[in-house]
DNA sequence: CGTTTACACTAGCGCTTGCTTGGTTGACCC
DNA sequence: GGGTCAACCAAGCAAGCGCTAGTGTAAACG
């Protein structure tokens, strides 16, 4: 009936999808609710996606993968010490979270509501992007930055990390920068 | 029909609701499902909860409640040093979630489910357990044991301690002591 | 020109959902 | 031993669900 390619229309289609899956999570979002958003008829939803699922993963590998492309970038371009690494990798997630943020809170919320097969697919990605991390880290021990259980060190950051979308709000007064700037300072104690 | 009680078989009930709404997430847990595990029919359910809504207020307010009552307790019985009350609300935290864990999954993942008036109600309960952790690291930064935003400080700590709930395995080598231990260690640049 | 392709539509099927209704059971009470 | 009451059950309703089938249409292609 249809096909899976990645056409412009589709990426608009998904980045809709998302905004409402942010809304009302992702099994109370009826095909119904998305082809209005999308306008168009429920049946033609079909068309672009072979199912709901489908739509889900489209989402959640649109977001990981442009985390992964933008924290590659920003380990590029920043200085080559420890420090600058943290902080560069720090403020790359958070201004990911800023920028394309829909994608990311489906990503945490309804990871689980994936099939199988799609979340198999999807935890590659993911684990590439946590494997930056895991380096990173890796030097910043290396140097002395911080110290501590490697996995336990890298587990607690991310967590500190995807817990921001709980509470932040990107329209207050502290900024992406500034929040890495902190978090870098409380866990190698140095002053922001 | 019914009554808002908190008998003990309501209590066993919730318990087995949590069990089976941290498996399945909440909308896609049916009351044919809960009823099953209750080992009871699906219309006798109503008897003991007004809807399906009231079943998710039950389990995340029985579990918050928890938290607080164990918090509390762990900050009497350990010594008034501001490290030692750091560890020990570290270390509740996470015994709660091992003791507890269900309940805690559906609060954290849950939550937005949750119609606004419980949603109130319930913010309320965790606002007093927050509220216990900003005074913990007060007294912190009021020792410079650790640096930095206050507000950010325990954003970032509950942060990473709520992110447990995705990888920590109980049943692994490490227990809810050395996390804490190592996490108190992150903040606060001393030895674990 | 006729054919194909992409995208949308209408209509509705088969099933599941949360919840209601009206009635039964057995333990306890004066 | 009649009355009370919490606890449960069988049956089913109205609404909503994901998805399919078949069709229309306008642009692109040979």
């Amino acid at each position: 009936m249809n096909v899976m390619n990645d056409s412009p229309r589709r990426k608009e289609l998904t980045r809709q999808a998302a905004q409402l899956f942010v809304q009302e999570g992702f099994d109370r979002t009826t095909v119904r609710m998305l082809a209005q958003e999308m306008g168009i008829k429920s049946g033609s939803l079909f068309h672009h996606f072979r199912d709901k699922q489908e739509i889900l993963t489209a989402v959640i590998e649109e977001g990981t993968q442009n985390a992964l492309v933008i924290a590659k970038a920003a380990l590029e371009q920043c200085d080559n010490t420890a420090e600058s690494r943290l902080q560069a990798m720090a403020r790359a997630h958070l201004e990911t979270l800023l920028t394309d943020r829909n994608a990311h809170v489906v990503a945490l919320y309804e990871w689980r509501r994936l099939d199988p097969e799609a979340r198999d697919h999807l935890s590659h990605l993911r684990d590439a992007y946590e494997a930056l991390w895991e380096a990173v880290i890796d030097e910043a021990l290396g140097a002395g930055l911080i110290h501590g259980d490697r996995f336990l060190v890298s587990r607690f950051v991310m967590g500190a990390l995807n817990w921001t979308v709980r509470w932040y709000d990107p329209a207050g007064p502290r900024s992406p920068d500034d929040l890495a700037h902190e978090l870098v300072a409380m866990i190698t104690h140095r002053p922001a």
